[in-house]
DNA sequence: CTTGACCTTCCCCTGCACTGGAAGGTCCAG
DNA sequence: CTGGACCTTCCAGTGCAGGGGAAGGTCAAG
């Protein structure tokens, strides 16, 4: 299977499987005599291992560590479980500074609901800001 | 006032300054003979706007907007009201999708909350993912 | 007169995950 | 044998908010 054919099949385009290859997400392709890129069916699970990833908020290079286990041999499932604890946190410290982020916004926009340009003094910038 | 004065008086550096006036958000500052840019004292009052924009989680291109704003001899309340209310909403959605992902990341943690490497068969990279 | 702190412009680098495009090679149908 | 679809490598850029460091000018103290 060819690049092109590959990508669509794992939804995703050639540019970005050449770039993983680059990145070391996918091992250097084995390449017909002419050159191009030749690929097993079960390539396209490695992607969609990528992916999943991805949709669970792991890095490239997070993505990366996990796939180098395993081609080493053993079992990622420690090292996965820590990076899901790992991105638990951050998701929880980001969830906490957006709400309190919201809050101070929220004050600031009830604050500016009526707009009386008035007393607004030319010297500050903005008043509810 | 030179650059590394009203830097430290603003709680930033000489260098984020030339960039905020090359990106338009100081206006070009006055020089020295010598070509020292010399400030009034009032450009700390403009940063610390920069600053309070930046916490309420606005872009620098939007902080330049109000600054615009204002500098044409307006008043950018309705302009403000309009970008915290969209900020607002851009919160709002940030914090779901990071809900929805919290969810989805713990269900996955749980499955993997007891490693049993053997279940892995090798042709998956990680059962839990 | 020199030292050191400060200033100037200039260009490149960071992280993240790609994307665009140029120049050229390959393959297959008509 | 030609056209177009596909492939190759390489270089460069995207957005965001700066940071690093070179090469050189300026200023006040000692």
């Amino acid at each position: 299977m060819r690049i092109g054919e590959l990508a669509e099949r794992a939804g995703t385009t050639s540019k970005t499987l050449r770039f993983y290859e680059e990145q070391g997400l996918l091992p250097p392709a084995d390449r017909t005599p002419s050159g191009y890129r030749d690929y097993a069916p079960d390539a396209v699970a490695r992607i969609d291992f990528v992916h999943r990833g991805q949709a669970a908020g792991l890095t490239l290079a997070q993505i990366r560590q996990i796939l180098d286990i395993r081609d080493s041999g053993h079992a990622p499932c420690e090292h996965v479980r820590d990076l899901l604890d790992a991105r638990l946190a951050e998701i929880e410290q980001q969830i906490a500074q957006l709400t309190a982020l919201h809050g101070t916004i929220a004050d600031l926009r009830h604050d500016a609901a009526h707009p009386d340009p008035v007393t607004c003094s030319p010297d500050q910038v903005c008043r509810y800001l």
